[in-house]
DNA sequence: AGGAAGATCTACT
DNA sequence: GTAGATCTTCCTA
């Protein structure tokens, strides 16, 4: 398959809701001994740190959230659900918050999907933030590891260019309290978008 | 021990 | 499209 080369650190030392947007058309790579599974980021979400009711730093550093405060470009992985979210820490010099991956397109490895996921069904694959992390194998082993190495069992490459006005926002799904301002992002008329929403 | 959690599936209207 | 049950993990008491 093509050639993957993996985002620089610096791509996540910004805002959270500036990488959330800029990740879409990035490429979420899954390596499983010698195969590799992949898809188009088409969804994401951005958290920030205590002053987010919905984020998971919101009452201070514990020992199951740190990660957000720490390097960025690392996976941050917890469950919900029976559900394991995979998020990217993401923030400026200083700051806290992550960015979750809400949906990807797949691309590669489909059967392989198909089997974690037991179903047959393309188009509900990997439209869910506990979906993609099923379907690409994702658990709490990966807690920690750097999304910027390709060298890695998981990571996330470049992909292919998105318009600005391909991306729609709106508020996060899902979360009892939300901010006032929307942090979560997607691309127009995407049909692996986990939910569609008339604003 | 008890409960909450950024979800999913199924079975209906 | 919507409601309700339910999967597990990891927290705090």
């Amino acid at each position: 398959m093509s050639y993957r080369k993996d985002l620089p650190r610096e791509f996540y030392r910004r805002d959270p809701k500036i990488v959330a947007a800029n990740l879409l058309g990035k490429i979420l790579v899954r390596r499983i001994s010698d195969q590799l599974l992949e898809g188009i980021i088409v969804e994401t979400e951005a958290y920030y740190g205590v002053e987010d009711p919905a984020s998971r730093a919101r009452d201070g550093m514990k020992r199951y959230n740190m990660l957000m405060w720490g390097e960025v470009g690392l996976a941050f992985i917890y469950n919900v659900h029976n559900n394991w979210m995979f998020n990217v820490v993401t923030h400026e010099p200083k700051g806290v918050g992550a960015v979750l991956i809400r949906a990807i397109e797949p691309l590669n490895g489909i059967e392989t999907m198909m089997a974690n996921r037991k179903t047959r069904s393309i188009k509900n694959l990997t439209n869910g933030p506990g979906r993609l992390t099923r379907a690409l194998g994702i658990n709490k082993e990966l807690n920690c590891v750097d999304l910027t190495n390709s060298e890695n069992p998981i990571f996330i490459s470049e992909g292919k260019p998105i318009d600005e006005r391909e991306i729609c926002r709106s508020h996060r799904v899902g979360v009892k309290r939300d901010l006032d301002v929307e942090l979560r992002f997607y691309i127009r008329g995407n049909p692996f978008v986990s939910k569609t929403r008339v604003i």
